[in-house]
DNA sequence: CGCGATTTGTGCACGCCTTCACAAGCGCCT
DNA sequence: AGGCGCTTGTGAAGGCGTGCACAAATCGCG
């Protein structure tokens, strides 16, 4: 595989011939990676030039020595004593994301969230471009939202093919959601994002991944039970918890 | 505390007095429990009256010794040689789970995203009840969306006192998230669910559990990245001929 | 009543991830 | 040129979570 993203500073580059894709970066680090690059999006709009780990492991909300680890990682070479090159280190992990090249997306199920995602500016503004809209719903086809026309569900199949649609992103009812995952994995699409609140069953060579906004809520609530029954208790610190989240005091 | 579910089947009880609250479940156990809640709540409607661990595993997408070990955390009995009685095991989840007392939330933001979450389904059908709703927007507030006006956000402190408010969902712009998140904590709020690309400030009692929609294609954008740069290898599969090999199927 | 089939609950080992702590490297100032 | 302060990159340790494999327990049947 040629690609490499820019042949002037060195890099996790394979001289020779084979690339080898990326040995095999922790799915924890991947997870956070865009994390990072959205607060060294942030950080280059502000004017800087350069961060440090401690500064930018602070704008994304997490620990300094994983940052540098998750970059060591990658590859990505800093300088020491100096810190990252914010525009450097943004054109590493973009070409690492695969984010150089625009993947087509299209979307399954127009109802509530469906409408919503179509609009959605955290998609484009991304380098994700939606291609194609599908829905069950005779009336809604031939709708337009947002500049694009809603086709029937019956061409999703076809439509995936022509339009080399990359990711697919459904959010249907649940008792929908299988059947469309189906058709869209018959029609080559290796990526699905599901909202549907139900087990997608895909081959293994699919990535499927999954949210659920009932479940967040459901986690939050659990805390809040635990923080409830503390608070009947005396003592000052009433919930304190050795905790997940980030919490900056500031 | 009290609220002790049914005093028949024993169970996680201390009979003396403190209850407190849940000794330390897991956070990967508390992420799955709403996860096997609704694969329960399925098998309960389809009439099944007792399930086996393999069986609900298989329902919530998970390792079968994995649930076990979950289930075990919360003190949940299942029956040696039977397996787990349905409608008991949901009323044990949704204790935990502080699904028994209904959960005021609140929904700032009513661009396109949070347009969506305030006619969300998922969100009544689990036991949360939006009863606010807020912007910044002057010409939004008034409207009625899905029943239920939009407040001016300069009424965000007050009404979350009055009304109580467990849980505030932020969908705003990320520059207003953490003013709004700022709002939220001094009125008392304990638990955040944001929406907005951007790391958010809280006091360390306060959760905060993110979505980012963004961050999520990015993620599958990665995994397109890698297995594209596999395809060049034998074996390799065109879109168009991507037969549909069965993976596992239920 | 006893036995076999079945399924739960869990001890244990392994691997991943996080975190600490520090050596190595780089730039700047004198 | 040399030293000093700052920051990266990483070895090592500890914690957490997963999955295996099996003992304990329960039911049904002869």
């Amino acid at each position: 595989m040629s690609q490499q993203r820019h042949g002037s500073t060195p890099g996790p580059v394979r001289g020779d011939g084979a690339v080898q894709a990326f040995p095999d970066l922790p799915e924890a680090t991947i997870a956070r990676l865009p994390e990072y690059l959205r607060a060294l999006h942030n950080l280059g709009e502000a004017g800087a030039d350069t961060v440090s780990s401690e500064g930018l492991a602070a704008a994304a909300g997490v620990n300094s020595a994983k940052l540098r680890k998750d970059l060591s990682h990658l590859g990505s070479y800093g300088t020491r004593g100096v810190g990252y090159d914010v525009s450097l280190l943004i054109e590493q992990i973009e070409y690492v994301l695969g984010l150089d090249q625009r993947r087509a997306v299209c979307l399954v199920g127009l109802g509530n969230l469906g409408h919503a995602l179509a609009g959605y500016d955290g998609f484009a503004s991304r380098g994700f471009k939606i291609v194609a809209l599908f829905d069950a719903d005779e009336s809604k086809v031939g709708e337009r939202i947002h500049g694009l026309a809603v086709r029937h569900i019956s061409d999703l199949g076809r439509v995936a093919v022509e339009e080399k649609i990359a990711i697919g992103v459904i959010a249907t009812p649940p008792g929908a959601a299988q059947a469309v995952a189906d058709v869209l994995v018959d029609a080559g699409v290796t990526s699905i994002l599901n909202f549907a609140p139900c087990v997608l069953s895909v081959p293994s060579n699919v990535d499927v991944r999954k949210v659920d906004l009932a479940i967040e809520l459901q986690i939050l609530s659990f805390h809040e039970h635990r923080k409830a029954s503390l608070t009947a208790l005396p003592g000052g610190r009433s919930a304190a918890t050795a905790g997940n989240q980030e919490a900056v005091g500031s």
